[in-house]
DNA sequence: CTAATGCCTCAACTTAAGTTGAGGTCAAGG
DNA sequence: CCTTGACCTCAACTTAAGTTGAGGCATTAG
């Protein structure tokens, strides 16, 4: 292996990332790995700044499809340079803006009405915040069209 | 079926949630039904609240879970009062203040870091994030050398 | 009488992000 | 020579919060 290269090993000690979540990374198109004559993967140190650049995005709550569509669209075979993560976090902190506009939101109403304890379907903005939180509903959902 | 009692239609109608969620609820034990003599589920209208909360406390960032916890506090089979949702409200306040002084230090971290491009596991707020959080717990907190 | 609702139960399936385990290879150390 | 450790693959399992479907009552409309 070259000076330069590092096992998956390394990748997960340097990044606190377990190998598992590392293999799973890949078949997800995240990362991408050489192979060593024993057929294990065998990484550039890039890699590392790659795996931290995704966990960042992940607490910022962008999903791992989010993450792969974004890497997408930078050249590959090549590691991320600052340029592209200035682009990358440019888009992911408005995102993150917008979540703590919304939880924001919700806490402010949520003051407003612990005194009143009206939570009327028809007045309270707690109760009908809906419109407004959609982007955070949860849960599980079939795709249309998936069965 | 008594004047004040209502079906899981009329719930789900006046809620927004599925019958299948409102199952759902119940096996976890959030809700609770008697039956009619056709083995149909028959709520007090009292549920329409307890419902409302439970999408509220939801959209705050509680699992069902905690919320099951928190009105295993509560006196059983009477309506949630309004001195309940007081201190139901302010307890799940705090821990959504939490969520939004992660996010926003995050966020932040985000601000100072797009423009460096470091992200040095040794030096970078933004990489090392997790650990500083995790120490402070609950509440509003500036992280110690983030400006 | 028959069809359409509305409801019932129970089991299986969904998504996300991984983890866990079984079974196998390979190189180094004692 | 044998064991230990790091790695490999592939399949199955995990949690959360439900959804979907099959098969079956009971009430109501036509």
């Amino acid at each position: 292996m070259a000076v330069s290269e590092i096992t998956i090993g390394e990748v997960a000690g340097r990044t606190g990332v377990a190998v598992s979540a590392l293999h799973f990374y890949e078949r997800k198109g995240l990362i991408r790995s050489e192979r060593s004559a024993a057929n294990h993967r065998v990484y550039p140190r890039s890699v590392i700044r790659r795996v931290t650049i995704i966990r960042i995005a992940q607490k910022a709550g962008v999903s791992l499809a989010e993450i792969a569509e974004a890497f997408s669209h930078l050249p590959k075979d090549r590691p991320i340079s600052g340029r592209d993560w200035v682009a990358l976090s440019t888009a992911w902190r408005q995102g993150l803006e917008a979540r703590i506009a919304l939880l924001t939101s919700l806490r402010d109403d949520l003051g407003d009405c612990i005194g009143c304890g009206c939570l009327s379907v028809e007045n309270c903005p707690l109760v009908n915040a809906d419109d407004r939180l959609a982007a955070l509903g949860a849960g599980a959902h079939r795709l249309p069209g998936t069965g």
